[in-house]
DNA sequence: GCTTGCCTTAGAGCGCGCTCGAAGGGGGAG
DNA sequence: CTCCCCCTTCGAGCGCGCTCTAAGGCAAGC
């Protein structure tokens, strides 16, 4: 089964623009064209850009996507190459997964001082008061 | 006590040209000046920034942290509608995390698959396999 | 007195990731 | 044939969040 640009677009969420875009930045192999110029997206590179995805939602990069997409390029040589890589954003991931928990005690800690509830978090009983009222 | 704007960017791990941006920027009320003309932040200024940074760190932009910083200014009378901005901030970052760690199991399988180990997870038995190889 | 170094301002510039505009073609419906 | 819609390419433009430059002030150290 092959799909039109509109039909990958509606799929994948991403804008006819952003999937020419994508190629040109190399990060998807040009697809195939039908008689008259039109681009025909494979299963596999809406796999590819379903992948893609996933790893733009998690922070990766344009530039580090692009050398992903050249590993996949080259053949099944590169498989250690592509898990280094993947296990690289596996950790900035987890560091971010890490920080935004954090991140959230404080918020939840500032959101109890503004519901004027003294149950504060036994957790955050030592946090230094943060810009409590600015009256 | 108080501080230079080079302490405080030591202090924050923003810079100089950042804290002044910020403040023009209307995230910060300008802070008092010395005598001749530099700036002395507080350590409610200091507090302030800390807050901030970890807006930031979770994804709230410079107009909504600029909101927040408006009702600051306007006093206490505006805590619930502070309340209210972090509440759908928190929002935000739990929807972001759940999403993280979503992507994170795939980007795991993804690790496993280049790993060759045949002990993919379970729970990734039903994955549409993305783009295995691409040989 | 000169150099060094940190500070000031206003405003321009940059990198990223899109996002859009212009100009044009081909095909199907009425 | 006309209208409309979707497609094409190339290249410019944009929004965000900084980031830096230029031009200059003041003060301490040599």
């Amino acid at each position: 089964m092959e799909y039109t640009i509109a039909e990958v677009a509606d799929q994948t969420g991403l804008t006819a623009h952003t999937l020419r875009y994508y190629e040109r930045a190399g990060l998807l192999d040009p697809p195939e064209r039908d008689w008259n110029g039109h681009r025909r997206y494979s299963e596999r590179d809406i796999s590819m850009l379903r992948l893609l995805t996933r790893l733009r939602a998690t922070g990766m990069t344009i530039a580090e996507m692009r050398r992903y997409a050249e590993l996949c390029r080259v053949g099944p040589a590169t498989f250690d190459e592509r898990r280094e890589l993947l296990e690289d954003h596996r950790r900035q991931v987890q560091q971010k997964i890490a920080e935004l928990q954090t991140d959230l005690a404080l918020i939840e800690y500032k959101i109890s001082v503004y519901t004027g509830a003294d149950d504060v978090p036994a957790a955050m009983s030592g946090l230094p008061a943060p810009d409590l009222a600015r009256p």
